[in-house]
DNA sequence: ATATTGTATAAGCGGCTACTTATTCGTCAA
DNA sequence: TTGACGAATAAGTAGCCGCTTATACAATAT
């Protein structure tokens, strides 16, 4: 049991905020690069590459119609974050937050 | 509404692997940059950085016992990335997923 | 005081990131 | 066809990232 924490690219494409704004707005439906760049203070070409890195990651998809492409929200790999994080759940519930300054007391003080 | 989304240092603590790594290692209980060490490939520096970044990002504390720190893990930005990960849980439920879809072919066919 | 141990910081460096402008590719309209 | 438009790719560049080694700092032990 290694790292069993989801693709690399995953958090990686999460990392820089624009990105994340990207799916923020792809959650209200589906866009074309066109209509999400008014958004965003960077050229045309940056936004693509984001969304590139975005469909590399999975986290979007793109249906072509006609010249335009519509960019959508994929679910399944934000549920991958969602479960990662929710792994470390008993470390914000019920006050177990403390068991970490427990531990430390009980091996300090052998 | 812009970016409601945590604090953007928040995710880029997260976007390198070996820092997640120290998340799941420190899940099992706090631990000392030394007891660490040996479960990475890199210097005692590179490690000491890492858990800068993840200090800075409120993701670890450290305790100062003696000469020895130990690391623990803090609960509170974890879940603030559960919670991120969840404001999409729609787009992974009960098929409406394939929402999207159906919005592009409405508004594609006026 | 001095030495030793545990850890952080400093300085430096190659590679990657995020942008830019210029260009190309694909699709439709005339 | 030709032209226009939407979007991707190419090429170039400044700055950040993650590592290294060397050094400084902090706390105990002698």
């Amino acid at each position: 049991m290694d790292a069993p924490a989801a693709t690399p690219d995953l958090f990686h494409a999460l990392a820089a905020p624009a990105r994340r704004r990207v799916i923020d707005l792809l959650a209200q439906g589906p866009q074309t690069v066109n209509e999400l760049l008014p958004q965003f203070d960077m050229s045309q070409p940056a936004l693509s590459q984001h969304l590139k890195i975005l469909r590399d990651a999975g986290l979007v998809a793109a249906d072509q119609r006609g010249r335009h492409r519509h960019y959508r929200l994929i679910g399944h790999r934000l549920r991958e974050v969602r479960d990662w994080a929710a792994r470390y759940e008993r470390f914000w519930t019920s006050r177990l937050d403390a068991l970490g300054r427990v531990l430390e007391e009980a091996e300090g003080a052998p």
